[in-house]
DNA sequence: GTATAATATGAATATATGAACATATGAATG
DNA sequence: CATTCATATGTTCATATATTCATATTATAC
């Protein structure tokens, strides 16, 4: 590989943007989020908390999957604390944890829609 | 699995929540987007776009990155329609093609920062 | 205590995905 | 035309991930 003919000053031009990257472990997080947002039973499943908590059974029934599975897919979210889970005899309620979590998925439904 | 202790009313809670939970599709077409966010790699090739075009080879100079890796993820953020490309010559020159990418990736950063 | 309901978890499997490597394509230049 | 530079792409491999299945845990009721 040899000198972009659009980067006279490459050496320059480089150390600029790598300074203005954030470090590797922020982009890291940042990514590590989104990936949790990334998939559509987890999706389905902070959707069916909007403004309101739910056991595992039902949110189970409301998108017709297994207890097994949606009760994985709470404990990525929860570790990602988009939510948390408080106890009530046999059940275990789950909820939002996070007020930017319906502003993000809103934000993505936009820029999605508008495509 | 039975009547859950919670929903005495079962059938019509879980038909409601299904009719606010929006059609698969989107949320799948939601799910891939926050998916095409979710890598560092991307990631850090868009924060290098912002406010600026850039060609291949300093993309991959800038990241460390081998240009085959940063050639593949481009195509990934270009079918998403994330960035668009621009051909010079034989430099391809690519910069953002979304005004919500900086918006999105903003405010999942203040979301990760408040952990 | 036993039985049952609700949830959690470990293992296995199938699929998806990112990067490395080799190679192909496209464009300029002699 | 051949050569070189910049980029694109196909293949392979290793790793990550989502679901299923079986089983364990937790809590209540008897």
């Amino acid at each position: 590989m040899d000198m972009c003919s659009s980067c006279q000053y490459n050496p320059q031009i480089v150390d600029r943007l790598k300074n203005q990257i954030p470090d590797d472990e922020t982009t890291q997080n940042l990514a590590e989020m989104f990936k949790v947002f990334g998939d559509n039973t987890r999706i389905r499943i902070l959707w069916t908390l909007f403004d309101k908590e739910l056991c595992v059974y039902d949110i189970a029934e409301a998108l017709s999957m297994s207890q097994s599975a949606i009760s994985h897919q709470l404990k990525t979210l929860k570790q990602a604390r988009l939510i948390k889970s408080r106890r009530e005899g046999k059940n275990a309620f789950y909820s939002i944890d996070d007020d930017h979590v319906k502003r993000i998925i809103e934000q993505m439904l936009i820029h999605v829609e508008e495509q």
